[in-house]
RNA sequence: GGCCCCGUAGCUCAGGUGGAUAGAGCAACGGAUUCCUAAUCCGUAGGUCAGAGGUUCGAAUCCUCUCGGGGUCACCA
C-alpha cells in the first residue's frame, strides 16, 4: 500500500521527550522519506515534478526495507535502464544521509530503491507518539483548514420501524461523522425524519379502521412496531382491494385499452403490476381515504392533527430507543412536517430571476438543459404544494445560512443518486457559491437471501430484533466460558459484544457495495471481526493485569526500553501504528469506514500473532525489551481502542 | 433505450495517483494449549481478476466494445 503525499497530515506537536534536532513525529518520517527520495531524483537531473509524481510505498517483503519505489518512470528521461539508475539513486541517498539519520540503509532490488529505517528511532517516534496521545491517538482536535460539514443520516419514515437497511445507514453515517471529527473538522450530525405525506396517512387510516383504539402502553408493544404493523396491514387490505378489483369489468375495460393503446403482446400480470399506482390514485376506495386524511392534515384538521400527533409520538419513541441501542444521536433532529415548505420562497425567487419556468398549469420546473442534463423537473406543483426537490433545496439553503456550513453530506441509498446528482446542480444554478459543497454518500442496499426487503409486506430483518439476536448470540457465548458472573456483567458484555458484531460486520463493507445479508449465517464472533478486535483489546488488559500496571519509566530507561523491539513481530506491529494517522485521512477521504475496520483486523492480527509466539511471551522475558513489549502492547491498545471508538464500538477489559 | 454502480478463490468481500509474488474471512484439510483469555495461533489447498481489443516499460486498476447482474430516468420519497 503506497502512502499518498496527497496526505497533508498535521500532528499536533508533543511536548514531551522531543531531543533537539530529532526526528518526533510519525508525519515528519513519511516528510523526511519523501524528501530524500525527491533530492535524489532531481539530482539525477530530473524534472522535480517527475521526483514528485513517483510515490514511496512499502516494498512486498518487509525485509526488503520501510519504503521503496520503481526507476522505471525515470528511465525514459535518464535514457538508462531502471535498474542502473535505482543504483545511482541508492548511491546518491546513501551519501547524502545526515549523522544519525533515521534511514538506516538504503538498497536496490533491480529497478527499485528501497529505505530501511533505523528499528529503534522508529520504534521510539511511533510508539512515544501513540503512548503521548493514548487513546485520542492519530486524532486531531484542531486543523488551520478545519472546516464544519453537516452529515444528514438515518431520516426514516414514522410509518413503520427501522430495519438493517437503516441501520446500515446509521452507522455509516456516524461512523462518518466521528472519523471526520477525528480528522480534526467540526461535525454536526443531523436527522431528518420524514413524518407527513400519503404514506404516513396510510398506517394512519388503517389503525382509525381496524385499531380499536390499541396504544403501546395497551399492547405491551414499541411504539414503531405497533405503527408498522398498520402501514403492513394497510397494504394488505389495499392489495385485497386491487385484486377483488382486477376481477371487474372496469378493470377489464382498463387492460383492454391497454392492449389497444400499447399494441403490447403483455399479459394481465404485467399490466396489473404496473398499473397498481393508478389504481391508487384513481380507483382504490382506501387511496381516496388515504389521500383524504391528507388533505385533511394539511388543513389542519383538528381529529386528524391529533391522530398524527399520538402516533409519531409513538414512532419516534421508538426510534429513540432504537437508537439509543445503537449509540448513535444527533446534534439536530429536522422534522419534515416542519421544514417540507421551506423551498417554496426559493424556488419563487428562482422563477423571478428567470432561472425557473412556469407551467400552464401553473407548476414551477427546472430545464434541466440549464444544469448540464436533459428534461425536466418539477419544483413546485401547480396548486402550490412542494415535492421532495422543494424541501431539500429550501433546507439545504437554511442550513448553509444558519449553521455557517462548509460541506454537506447526506447518506442516503445509491438509489437517490440521481435525485441529489440533481438537486446539487439546481442549487449551485441558484447560489453559484454553494458548487462543490453538497456530497451524497450513497451505499449499496441491503439485499436478503430472498431478495428485496419489503416493508410493505413486512419482509424485512427489523433493526431491534437483529439486535436482540446479536446480544442473545453473545449472551450464550459468554455463558458457554464462565459459570461465575452475575447477571449484570452478563448482559453488558453481550450487549457489547453484540453490538461490537453487529456494527463491524456492516461497517467492513465498503458503502458503495450491495451487502447480501444472510441473518442465518452473516454475522459470526469468529475471524475478521468485532469480536475478534474486541478480544485483542481484551487480552492486552489481562496483560496489564497479570504485569500489575504499565510501566513508568524515565526518559532514558524508556528510550531504551522501546529501542529495544527489533523482532520482525514487533516491527510489524509498530509499522501498522505507523499507518494508523493515514488510515484515519484515508477514511475521511474516501468516506469509508471499511478502511478503519479494515486496519482493525490487520491490527489485531499482528498482535494475536505475537502474541501467541513463544519467543515474545511478555512473562518470560526480562529487562528492557519486556517494558518495551508492555509499551507496545499498551500502543497497540490505545489505537484499537481509538479505532474502534470511530466505528462507535466500546471496549471491554474483559470478554 | 440513456445515465450510474457492480462482475476478483466454493461463499462473502478487500484491493490508494497504474508498479515488485492479486489479499482476507468463512467453508475444506492438517497441526498448536503444563503458558499473559483457544472468541486465538501456525500451515496446506483453492484465481484465464466476466470476455475481447487498446494505451503503457508495466493493467484487477485507465480507454473502447461485448456479455451478465443491480439501480435510476414521477407534479413518490
Amino acid at each position: 500500500m503506497p502512502i499518498r503525499p496527497s496526505l497533508h497530515y498535521i500532528f499536533c506537536p508533543p511536548v514531551l521527550w522531543r531531543t533537539p534536532g530529532e526526528l518526533m513525529h510519525i508525519e515528519e518520517i513519511e516528510a523526511h522519506l519523501v524528501k530524500s527520495k525527491n533530492a535524489a531524483i532531481t539530482a539525477a537531473d530530473v524534472d522535480p515534478q517527475v521526483a514528485q509524481d513517483i510515490a514511496l510505498a512499502p516494498p512486498p517483503d518487509p525485509a526488503m526495507g520501510d519504503r521503496g519505489f520503481p526507476c522505471f518512470a525515470l528511465a525514459r528521461h535518464l535514457r538508462k535502464s531502471p535498474a542502473i539508475i535505482a543504483t545511482e539513486i541508492a548511491d546518491f541517498i546513501r551519501e547524502n544521509l545526515d549523522d544519525n539519520d533515521i534511514i538506516s540503509e538504503v538498497t536496490t532490488a533491480g529497478p527499485y530503491v528501497n529505505l530501511r529505517l533505523n528499528p529503534a528511532r522508529l520504534s521510539n517516534i511511533v510508539l512515544g507518539q501513540a503512548l503521548l496521545e493514548k487513546e485520542s491517538f492519530g486524532s486531531r482536535s484542531d486543523r488551520d483548514d478545519r472546516k464544519h460539514f453537516m452529515v444528514e443520516f438515518s431520516a426514516p419514515n414514522t410509518n413503520k420501524p427501522q430495519h438493517v437497511g437503516h441501520v446500515r445507514n446509521n452507522l455509516i453515517g456516524d461512523a462518518i461523522s466521528r472519523i471526520l471529527s477525528a480528522t480534526g473538522q467540526r461535525i454536526t450530525p443531523v436527522n431528518l425524519i420524514n413524518d407527513r405525506g400519503i404514506h404516513i396517512c396510510k398506517s394512519m387510516l388503517a389503525y382509525e379502521l381496524f385499531g380499536n383504539g390499541e396504544t403501546p402502553a395497551s399492547s405491551g408493544e414499541k411504539g414503531d412496531h405497533l405503527v408498522g404493523r398498520y402501514y403492513v396491514l394497510f397494504n394488505q387490505k389495499i392489495t385485497e382491494e386491487y385484486s377483488a378489483w382486477q376481477k371487474s369489468d372496469e378493470a377489464e375495460a382498463r387492460f383492454q385499452e391497454w392492449l389497444d393503446a400499447s399494441e403490447s403482446e403483455g399479459s394481465r400480470e404485467t399490466f396489473f403490476a404496473q398499473y397498481s399506482d393508478k389504481f391508487f390514485n384513481a380507483e382504490s376506495e382506501l387511496g381516496q381515504q388515504a389521500r383524504e386524511m391528507l388533505r385533511k392534515w394539511e388543513e389542519g384538521d383538528p381529529a386528524v392533527v391529533e391522530l398524527w400527533k399520538t402516533m409519531n409520538a409513538w414512532v419516534i419513541a421508538g426510534f429513540d430507543e432504537t437508537y439509543e441501542r445503537l449509540g448513535v444521536s444527533f446534534e439536530h433532529v429536522y422534522l419534515e412536517s416542519q421544514t417540507y415548505e421551506l423551498g417554496k420562497s426559493i424556488v419563487e425567487e428562482g422563477l423571478k430571476a428567470d432561472k425557473f419556468d412556469k407551467l400552464p398549469d401553473g407548476a414551477i420546473v427546472c430545464d434541466l438543459e440549464k444544469v448540464g442534463l436533459e428534461g425536466q423537473k418539477v419544483l413546485l406543483r401547480g396548486d402550490g404544494t412542494s415535492v421532495y426537490m422543494t424541501q431539500d433545496l429550501g433546507t439545504a439553503v437554511t442550513r448553509f445560512d444558519e449553521y455557517d456550513l462548509d460541506q454537506m453530506i447526506y447518506v442516503v441509498g445509491d438509489e437517490q443518486q440521481y435525485h441529489f446528482d440533481v438537486l446539487f446542480r439546481i442549487l449551485a444554478f441558484l447560489r453559484p457559491e454553494l458548487e462543490g459543497r453538497l456530497q451524497h454518500l450513497a451505499y449499496g442496499m441491503v439485499e436478503l437471501p430472498e431478495g428485496k426487503m419489503k416493508s410493505r409486506e413486512g419482509k424485512v430483518v427489523d433493526a431491534d430484533d437483529l439486535l436482540d439476536e446479536m446480544e442473545e448470540l453473545a449472551r450464550v457465548a459468554v455463558g458457554e466460558r464462565y459459570d461465575d458472573l452475575d447477571d449484570e456483567e452478563i448482559e453488558h458484555r453481550a450487549r457489547t459484544i453484540g453490538l461490537a458484531a453487529l456494527k463491524y460486520y456492516i461497517l467492513d463493507f465498503a458503502p458503495r457495495t450491495t451487502v447480501h445479508f444472510d441473518p442465518a449465517q452473516s454475522i459470526d464472533f469468529q475471524g475478521r471481526t468485532g469480536p475478534y478486535c474486541l478480544y485483542s483489546y481484551a487480552r492486552i488488559s489481562s496483560i496489564e493485569r497479570r504485569l500489575q500496571g504499565w510501566p513508568e519509566l524515565d526518559e532514558e530507561k524508556r528510550t531504551e526500553a522501546l529501542g529495544s523491539l527489533h523482532s520482525e513481530l514487533e516491527l510489524a506491529l509498530i509499522r501498522h501504528l505507523q499507518q494508523w494517522p493515514y488510515t484515519i485521512e484515508l477514511a475521511a477521504e474516501q468516506l469509508s469506514p471499511s478502511r478503519i475496520t479494515e486496519y482493525l483486523f490487520h491490527l489485531s492480527k499482528a498482535f494475536s500473532t505475537l502474541y501467541n509466539d513463544p519467543q515474545h511471551r511478555i512473562v518470560d522475558i526480562e529487562g528492557p525489551r519486556r517494558d518495551g513489549l508492555l509499551y507496545l502492547s499498551q500502543a497497540v491498545q490505545y489505537t484499537i481502542g481509538a479505532g474502534l471508538q470511530l466505528l462507535g464500538i466500546p471496549t471491554l477489559n474483559e470478554m
